[in-house]
DNA sequence: TAGCTCAGTTGGTTAGAGCAGCTGACTCTT
DNA sequence: AAGAGTCAGCTGCTCTAACCAACTGAGCTA
């Protein structure tokens, strides 16, 4: 045992498992049984270190049949941020419109660079979700998927796809707020018109109006989140 | 016990139980005794979730002291995004790389946001950054504390804590990796060049200018990651 | 008063037992 | 012979009980 904190090394020691044995997401890892006689500590300090891991999306465990390699996605970021944000909340902090704005800033950059650079067929998936955008809002209310997949479609070919993930995961993130915390209300067809509207900018080839088209569907939001906005 | 997990479970009340009671970072929460009591279950259980709650950084566990409120910084996601950048790293991706282009696509986008509206006591304290950078260069190599500063420095004053922890985050999680994953060469004097372009160009008010200066820095360090551009 | 010591509290680790979910091969029925 | 049901065996999950290790603070000593 090293410095300070079993279980911080058994941690380490795991992930210095994967890395070396090249070990890919989904492959299988030793057994509990196997890993305590491996780093020669008990069950439950292998446990408490599997549930860190866990927790961090490295290590995936299945009940009955095994531990895994994790998927490694941003999962374990977007429950931190959530708990983060509705703490603070709670707590009287605007942290709601912190992760808007972050989402805003982050947004209104890359669509700048995205105009008139995104192929026909992907402009042809983005008109088909507007259109089945419109056609959710005139039956009530506008999908959460629907908008989600626009936003992943419009920068997926910014062709990174770990900007792609962190992007999704701020999106999943604020959603998860916006219905669990406050429930903002929105004019479907205001948000058919302002995605619209982000389309045809990033078509035209006109980064301002991308970028202030982007700015706008933000603002709107923004707008309803804003204290004593609420009628 | 609901569903399925009960760590799963306890990890869900002690949230509740932070959030509800408003708990700042640094409140002091139950025992570990108290908590199995409080909860039903036994002590492992309530470790298990301890140590998972731990790993997202929602709690902060002090042996033979307490456990407390975590900080709920983003270090648990640099931690996640270094772990994932150097698992697909050896197994041949360029995730190195992506990770400086999402550093690269957020800040240049933000920079030209900030040009000209940085007051004129910021933009002191970078020209100080800068001006120690210069020192430290001429005797050698460049601090990574001063590099990070000058990032930091530069971004504080869009005014949002959130945004500021992410773009630090991707800052150290980069930091990290190219000092333990591959050395990558640097010329200090061009460093200093660089972050010199970048002031200036905010300072002037130039949001073309000042973009192209950041893309130029990434560009220098991106340049010296890709595939057979090691001498 | 300054410093030390020690008891009490809190988290850390170990051990062993039994519970619970999943898989795959075996068996029984059709 | 083909299909469905069963069960043995793996796996992870939870519990109990005991002891180790780190820290605090009250009380003792000099």
């Amino acid at each position: 045992m090293h410095g300070r904190g079993m279980a911080r090394d058994i941690q380490e020691r795991i992930k210095k498992l994967i890395v070396d044995q090249r070990l890919p997401s989904g492959a299988p890892l030793p057994t509990e049984t196997e890993l305590m006689e491996l780093f020669g500590v008990s069950r439950n300090s292998v446990r408490e270190a599997l549930k860190a891991l866990q927790a961090m999306g490295i290590v995936e465990i299945r009940h009955g049949f095994g531990t895994y390699v994790g998927p490694m996605t941003m999962a374990p970021m977007i429950e931190g941020l959530i708990f983060r944000t509705v703490a603070g909340h709670y707590r009287g902090e605007d942290s709601l419109l912190q992760l808007l704005e972050l989402r805003e800033a982050v947004e209104t950059g890359l669509v700048a660079r995205l105009a008139g650079r995104i192929p026909e067929a992907d402009l042809a998936e983005l008109e088909a979700l507007v259109a089945r955008m419109e056609e959710e809002a005139a039956a009530g209310a506008v999908g959460a998927d629907t908008d989600r997949a626009f936003h992943a479609s419009l920068y997926r070919h910014l062709d990174n796809p770990l900007l792609s993930e962190v992007l999704e995961a701020f999106w999943d993130a604020f959603h998860r707020l916006r219905t669990d915390l406050v429930d903002v209300p929105q004019d479907p067809k205001v948000t058919c018109a302002q995605h619209r509207g982000i389309l045809a900018a990033v078509r035209s080839g006109d980064a301002v109006r991308a970028e202030s088209a982007v700015r706008e569907h933000f603002g709107n939001i923004r707008d309803r989140l804003r204290p004593g906005h609420r009628p």
